[in-house]
DNA sequence: ACCTTATGTCAACAGCGTTGACCTGTTAAG
DNA sequence: CTTAACAGGTCAACGCTGTTGACATAAGGT
């Protein structure tokens, strides 16, 4: 059966290149770039294919001659995500330096296309940019003097971190306003007045966490896992005292 | 703010417990339960209002004198959540032993209903449960003599990693089994065959890389983590070699 | 010029969250 | 014991969503 993707016709093997009604050519790349258009322009919510459609001059139903489904159309919307986060990214040779920037640079990426990454982050794609991501990050582990086990352990620690809090704080960036607003007024309203007796702990230190709740907490996570992977090197590499960074 | 809109009625104040045309006398609690039921049993899409009101014999429109809309639902179901992980838990005094402990379990207990935990991992509830967990593990951290700042730090780096990683690992156990088998196989198929010259890095450790993107990172992860904490603490305290815990 | 068919359009469907109006049983006050 | 208030269950309806089958038409090969 497999009805619905008899719809769907291959890019390759398009040829009629019909305008809608309002003069405007569809094609995978046109539908995508508006798609990410509309995402970051009006929002998650503003990603149906209605609007899609309407934003394209074109019957929404027209979307389904070119992907099976949402799904499909959202898989494709990720795949153009990665090419661009990884587009002018080359390895420096000061392999935590070049960790901690692909981690925020992957972390930012999300964040600029929530709805996308909250879909997406947690499918291993098999792509080619995937594959380049994966064989470069090892390279700077093995570079950096990680024998193999301890490289690939490290490698799927640092990237499953960056892919789960970028889906994290994409998630909240996702949610509708009135809900991020009110989830940003808990930290003030509820747990900055709770009463010392009670909650001792989270009295005394309610000044830091309504400042601290504010911001994601992947950049320090990023650099705890970091310091740590340096401390495990120097160890392994014969012998420091495992306190701070040895490259350079 | 929880402002309660004017249709829901706080719990305490309920008194007139009327059954339902079926017979079912309806609370929070009842709902509640009835949610996670439905999650665990047929999956994340199975939970709507409508079919809510099905499986508790009433019509849906009833839940609105409950929740004031399906996201106050979610946040109950994500704060009755926490409260089923931490129920037996209680801190040892060995910060990095419990902390230890407490990720493991939030990642656990989001394993079991992961359908749950895709929904509410980033959510702030704001609610009972989570009050408690905060106020514990901030507890451990300024016991463990972490300075207020830091012990933020931590604390937000510590629970949005768990969060995190639960999320990511329950968002691909609540995969289609289909595609769940796709995904691992990809590793197999197609990482673990690439030619050396190509993808050297890939190459030398396809071995590696099987076996291990296999299990969630979480671990490996948590115990980098709490490794850079306890150099921290050691660092802040006056020094011992930043590699093991100085409590006690 | 003709026929095939890719592709855009249209109308319709089922299901979603949500709400306002209605009805009815429970409960507190007199 | 009566009664009036009202919490809470029910019903019908709205506007939105993704998706599809039927239809129309223009492009392209022959």
């Amino acid at each position: 059966m497999t009805s619905t993707s008899d719809r769907v016709v291959p890019p390759t093997a398009r040829r009629r290149r019909r305008p809608t009604k309002s003069g405007v050519v569809l094609s995978e790349e046109l539908i995508v770039e508006t798609a990410l258009r509309l995402l970051k322009e009006h929002g998650a919510d503003a990603l149906t294919v209605r609007r899609l459609g309407l934003a394209l001059g074109a019957d929404p139903s027209a979307l389904y001659r070119y992907f099976r489904d949402t799904d499909d159309l959202l898989l494709a919307i990720a795949d153009e995500l990665i090419g661009r986060t990884l587009q002018d990214w080359h390895p420096t040779g000061d392999w935590r330096a070049d960790l901690r920037e692909l981690g925020l640079r992957v972390h930012a990426g999300s964040l600029a296309h929530p709805q996308a990454a909250v879909l997406s982050s947690y499918r291993v794609t098999g792509r080619a940019h995937e594959i380049q991501a994966v064989e470069t990050i090892l390279g700077v582990l093995r570079g950096a003097g990680f024998p193999d086990p301890e490289a690939v352990r490290i490698y799927h620690a640092f990237v499953d971190q960056a892919l789960a809090f970028a889906a994290l704080d994409a998630a909240s960036l996702a949610l509708p306003p009135a809900a991020r607003d009110a989830e940003a007024g808990v930290w003030r309203a509820m747990y900055a007045r709770l009463p010392a007796d009670s909650h001792p702990n989270i009295a005394a230190t309610a000044r830091h966490l309504v400042q601290d709740m504010r911001r994601s907490a992947y950049p320090t996570a990023l650099d705890l896992l970091l310091s740590a992977a340096a401390a495990r090197l120097a160890e392994i590499t014969g012998g420091g005292d495992g306190r701070g960074p040895v490259a350079d």
